[in-house]
DNA sequence: AACGCGATTTTTGTATACGATTAGATTTAT
DNA sequence: ATAAATCTAATCGTATACAAAAATCGCGTT
């Protein structure tokens, strides 16, 4: 399942640059509205401005990175709003994923579900978070090319990223139980074809990652500092 | 509602491109397969390779366009398979849009969609079938921008794209019931409050569109080919 | 010491130049 | 005459140069 835009072999080099930063970005250790130099992008892989903007703009499509005229790029900052239609975009996609996902269970698909839930579960208890947040949205990618809806795994894709940028900005607590055993419990009603069970625990896991999230309207600061100040 | 990337008022040169070949695309005046050279478009729009390349590459990433490496960029040609997964899309999303649509109404809405209804059939009865090739498309438009969801309408102006463009290359007969009268029902159920009748007309009128089409599987031209040709 | 203004430096926007790849035409050999 | 091979023209991939905009710093004023 090559993310690169031309299926050859050929990981051609704005690919490259592009799924380093994406990788960083999933990993948090690039953060939300850190600024993305195209020159000192372009040293760090070795490729002229050219590549390095050809890659951002793709970032920029894919809705992680955002590009203010005159000013550059940035890592995006989902707004509130954002990341509800974010997450009520996400329970409508992945409950159709799930559903076609039941249809085609079949050993192999359980063996890689338990590989994959494995992983998650070892990045935890080893501490590894960085490892851990990107493991975690990998399963949901998983269930994804389970789906086998080419169409449904690429639009996941950006909103899983969406949705790693947005915990990382609105999480309450610092600690963020990344839901292994959510994971295990539908992977469970997957493997075992109940379809109706699968969807309303995939659709009740996002639901609670989102209600772990402080997403009440901070109104565009700007315009509520008057506001504030007057009160 | 504008369709640029920047949001300020400035239309950039590459939106401007970008604007001027989607339409074209959507009006089918750019059919799928042709090719898209670089030069060739600058020259059209008075604009150096480098801005045509960006404007490329998003039509790229929206599925209108297809880059192949070394070789240019083409009008897309969904294959039968990206058609289907483009159809289940829309039934699922437009299911969610119109329900918003629905709890979103109001005395200006229902003007609004009366005046795209009217223009709609305008278009028909004077037998510009380029409009209505086009406005059948925005109707969907309005209905979500009604919504009131960024997220849905954007990703709804990309799928509406491709349709059009599957619609050219696999409908059976030669001329297609733009669906005016479907539009009319779903609008009357929408403006009239009931949701369950709006989401089940909406995902029949894309059900009866996809119908029309013969997308059977034509197996990849190419590999094919050799069978034909030795048979 | 804080603020505003202007020069300098950095960074982005766009055009263009050059090497690489492909497609088409012409030639050559079977 | 056909098919393979070679040459040529057109087109793409990438780097770089230059212009325009923004950010930074320093200076002088209050």
């Amino acid at each position: 399942m090559a993310t690169d835009t031309s299926s050859n072999g050929a990981p051609d080099r704005v690919s490259r640059i592009r799924n380093g930063l994406l990788l960083a970005i999933l990993e948090h250790r690039l953060l939300p509205g850190t600024k993305l130099g195209e020159d000192e992008i372009g040293q760090i892989y070795d490729a002229s401005r050219t590549l390095v903007r050809a890659a951002l703009q793709q970032l920029a499509h894919e809705g992680i990175v955002e590009i203010e005229k005159n000013r550059g790029a940035f890592v995006a900052s989902p707004s509130p709003r954002e990341a509800r239609e974010t997450f009520e975009a996400r329970c409508l996609i992945e409950g159709a994923i799930v559903e076609r996902a039941v249809a085609a269970r079949s050993e192999t698909w359980r063996t890689r579900l338990d590989d994959q839930l494995t992983a998650e579960a070892d990045a935890e208890a080893r501490g590894d978070h960085r490892a851990a947040i990107r493991l975690s949205g990998e399963f949901h990618l998983l269930v994804a090319e389970m789906a086998d809806h080419e169409l449904y795994y690429s639009l996941l894709r950006e909103l899983v990223a969406r949705t790693s940028l947005t915990i990382l900005l609105y999480r309450r607590h610092r600690v963020h139980f990344c839901g292994v055993d959510h994971h295990r419990l539908i992977t469970d009603a997957i493997v075992s074809g109940d379809a109706v069970r699968a969807k309303a625990l995939m659709i009740d896991h996002l639901k609670e990652i989102e209600a772990e999230l402080d997403l009440s309207e901070t109104e565009e600061n700007s315009a509520s500092l008057a506001d504030i100040l007057q009160g």
